[in-house]
DNA sequence: CTGAAAGCGCTAACAG
DNA sequence: CTGTTAGCGCTTTCAG
């Protein structure tokens, strides 16, 4: 890499006549920016971006931290944060907390010491299980901004992009009840995180809301990813009755529906399913699994620019929640409304 | 953010003492050790990373140029970079070229510029198709090093990691063959890519080796990941007598799965499978898919122990190509050998 | 119109 | 044992 000094000396000008020149600087004669920019461009010179950084005191690096890149969501979210940073002139430094608490901490310690102008994150399960905030505050104190989506700490204040869960899943149930379903199984394995229970809390209300019509919710939780093929496989069994599923996370859905038909259900006849999935999983699907479907690359934009917004504002900004639309595509796995 | 030049003034000492003690130097008393820490400590000092890295011309960072990381292979894989490269105090600076060959070539131009200490990448698509390596020997040339992984280009000389992508295809296909099967298909939507050209090269010499038992292969090539599932549908009603698929990529095997049992193929009685993929669409399978497991988090692993290495030579290395393991995982879509 | 010098935050050679 | 100074690559004020 070729730097400033190298070009002045190749030129015989002093450094900063270099750099104004490179910069259109008014202070410098026609005759001598094109001299330059000659020479530079034959030393294919590009300035330094951490001299820039540290001169700047900005990096133009936003720190993403991602509980799991191997849920499909988080790399959407990924995609659409990595495509609007660099719309924006942004790089970004990725960290996976791998839903560990010391991990989240860790990459938020590492990455505060002028690394990055701000975060965009995801809360890992351990810390959102435990109610750990501190280390956020601590981040915000050091007036770096922060920008939550999907999972976020109601407590603390800072730039946050979410879904309505709980009417996503509110709609998703009323829809099934509409449909003249009785008995509804909720697929939970998200019994920990704060999407989780609001998407709960919307289900039981569709269900509350419609009581008078004598529906019933059973609501299957599960702990662990690797269960869930064994756990909805004994539930279906179990209760050979429910006549639809509503899957809270991106997996279930799919799963429900490959064991159901293994069960001779006929699909949507004898059961409905609408799963939180995106597009990817349909062709894994016949029929075509209904999902409530987030705009998960949205998410990831809007996250940056809410970002962007408060680095810029170079002040502390109070609590800003935006919430992105969710769409419900109705397919294969549920029959139309009377 | 505190510097060490307030905490000097706070302590009434030089800024190179306060340095010095942070940095345990002998030269420096136990005493103002013990006083400078603390102090330290209390102001929650972390030297500041920018500044570091242009003291030192280096940044303990690694760009990771990913063609598509809604792709589980490569989302695993950049899960196994972040891993090791965290484990070895690296951090990364992760682009997505979305297989674009302008997104690869801009990603690579703005972390070329002392942004990143090395890349780790896998070739997007038209790149590859296209058979452009300019841009690579230009960040060779800056003495930039580069480790490419899974596609990668014969040509440049630089860290490899891949599989053995041909021996992988010919067991597979072998294995279908010892099975008794004799018309298989190879389900093919990597047609542009070097690991695709390798994997098809693989099943045919199988089939080549085993002439005289008179086997066949058809090759059916897929152009764009959205037209799988029509065109495995076309096929497997076009060719009825079909009795075994390979698929080379990771979602085809179980499209083609779902679809076969859609039309009353019993598997794996009527119709063996395997595929390419990863533990992770196994819940989405019954019976569960037979595969060629590329050990994904190994393979980013190994490719950030070999961009380490030559970021520390100092020194531009040679050519040198790591071939990772990869396992045969014979499940429920294939029999037993006779 | 051009150049010298200071400074971003840090380390390290050298002086005292 | 502590301090001064130079320098990493760049921008920018101030002098000339």
């Amino acid at each position: 890499m070729i730097t400033l000094k190298e070009l002045a000396e190749q030129l015989n000008v002093s450094i900063s006549t270099v750099s104004k020149a490179l910069n259109d600087s008014s202070e410098i004669s026609e005759k001598t920016i094109q001299r330059v920019k000659e020479i530079a461009k034959i030393y294919n010179y590009k300035p330094n971006k951490v001299a820039l950084s540290l001169k700047n005191n900005q990096t133009k690096t936003i720190g993403v931290i991602i509980p799991n890149i191997l849920n499909h969501f988080f790399a959407k979210v990924l995609y659409g944060i990595e495509k609007e940073s660099a719309k924006k002139g942004y790089s970004i430094i990725t960290c996976l907390s791998n839903e560990s608490y010391n991990r989240e901490l860790h990459s938020l310690q590492l990455l505060a010491n002028g690394s990055v102008d701000g975060f965009i994150m995801s809360i890992a399960e351990e810390t959102q299980k435990e109610k750990k905030t501190a280390h956020f505050e601590n981040i915000l104190t050091q007036k770096i901004p922060i920008v939550m989506f999907d999972r976020v700490a109601d407590a603390v204040e800072c730039g946050k992009v979410v879904i309505d869960d709980f009417e996503a899943a509110y709609k998703a149930t009323k829809y099934l009840i509409n449909e003249g379903r009785k008995k509804i199984m909720l697929v939970n394995c998200l019994d920990e995180l704060s999407v989780g229970k609001l998407r709960v809390k919307g289900a039981l209300q569709a269900i509350s809301d419609a009581k008078a019509f004598s529906r019933e919710l059973i609501e299957l939780k599960i702990k662990a990813i690797n269960d869930i093929e064994k756990e909805v496989e004994t539930a279906i069994r179990k209760f050979k009755d429910i006549d639809a599923i509503v899957s809270i996370d991106n997996i279930s859905g799919v799963v429900a529906l490959n064991i159901a038909k293994k069960h001779q259900f006929s699909i949507p006849k004898d059961l409905s399913i609408i799963g939180f999935s995106d597009d990817n999983v349909l062709p894994f699907t016949s029929p075509k699994l209904s999902t409530i479907t987030q705009h998960s690359d949205d998410i990831g934009a809007k996250a940056v620019q809410l970002l962007i917004k408060r680095i810029e504002a170079k002040t502390h900004l109070n609590n800003e929640t935006l919430t992105v639309n969710y769409s419900v595509n109705l397919r294969g796995t549920t029959l139309p409304v009377k």
